[in-house]
DNA sequence: TATGTTATCGCAAACTTTTGCAATAACTGG
DNA sequence: CCAGTTATTGCAAAAGTTTGCGATAACATA
């Protein structure tokens, strides 16, 4: 039994139904490399179904991540999804600057999440956390005067309006 | 001086222009208790100037975020912001089933920040941090087989669709 | 105070995400 | 395998937020 075929196992079993729609969202973000957006995860569904919806992909889309079934990633305000994969969990640091998503590992927020347990009993959502800020290539660029470490394009900061 | 007008002299100082629009907004945010939606900023601020446009509100409720006159909070997909209180400032742990915002002192954060500095040369945006997760009531609501500590109405589980 | 530069505004439209609703299809029990 | 229940879909529209653009007004300089 493979892992997709476990979490469709495991959506049955909590009650939703198994239906071709869900099945190729699944199977698109798995076979995806890294987050994809919405509207990419859509485009791909679409070549093979034309007629699936954006509205039942985002609602698709917050089911499984409900379950634990994907990991939701909120990048430069866009949405984007991929496959939770067990036993190699992880959360991420999304740069402000150049909007790349490094990997986090569960580790560095067993220590917080413990924290604001003993302290105020407030249980972090930690299944699905981003911690915003920027990253270190694009901090040398900043005090290098110049702008994104990944290219040359306005970020977000230096610029009015 | 007072700290509205430490502010405003801070924005011009930074080259932005003063405009009434600015003013009206911040003297709002700054009369609100607590974090006011935009919808709520808005709608005071036409009261006195009817012109004033809700992207103007956005525009400048950004601006105001990005130089630190305020702190945007998330709740339940809506934007909020408070004024950031200089020398009292604090984070906030949102709670996703009665979606009321607690406080959390920087205190809580700074072992955070310098992890993953240390780690990744990656400064998270601590100025603007907000974790979601289920507050002690909801949690013991919840495990009590009720729905929110505010009152009973259908939260983020339980229900499909 | 008059003049030039350009940041900011208002408006309209786009974009991302969510929601209401009637029709459809997935599962259940017989 | 058939009929009943109801979760799920597609569609259309709303809601929240952002963006492009020409006109306006804030600030600087003389």
């Amino acid at each position: 039994m493979t892992s997709q075929e476990q979490s469709l196992h495991y959506l049955q079993s909590l009650g939703y139904r198994l239906t071709p729609q869900r099945l190729m969202v699944l199977a698109i973000v798995a076979g995806g490399a890294g987050h994809m957006g919405v509207d990419e995860i859509h485009r791909q569904a679409r070549a093979a179904y034309p007629y699936l919806d954006l509205a039942t992909v985002y609602r698709t889309l917050r089911l499984f991540k409900q379950v634990g079934v994907v990991t939701e990633v909120d990048i430069d305000n866009r949405l984007h999804y991929e496959l939770t994969a067990p036993g190699e969990k992880h959360h991420h640091m999304v740069c402000r600057a150049c909007h790349r998503a490094i990997n986090l590992s569960p580790h560095y927020l067993e220590e917080f999440r413990d924290t604001l347990m003993r302290e105020f009993g407030f249980e972090p959502d930690v299944e699905h956390f981003t911690v915003s800020g920027r990253c270190l290539p694009c901090r040398e660029m900043a005090a290098a005067g110049g702008g994104t470490a990944v290219e040359a394009d306005v970020g977000d900061d230096g610029e009015f309006d």
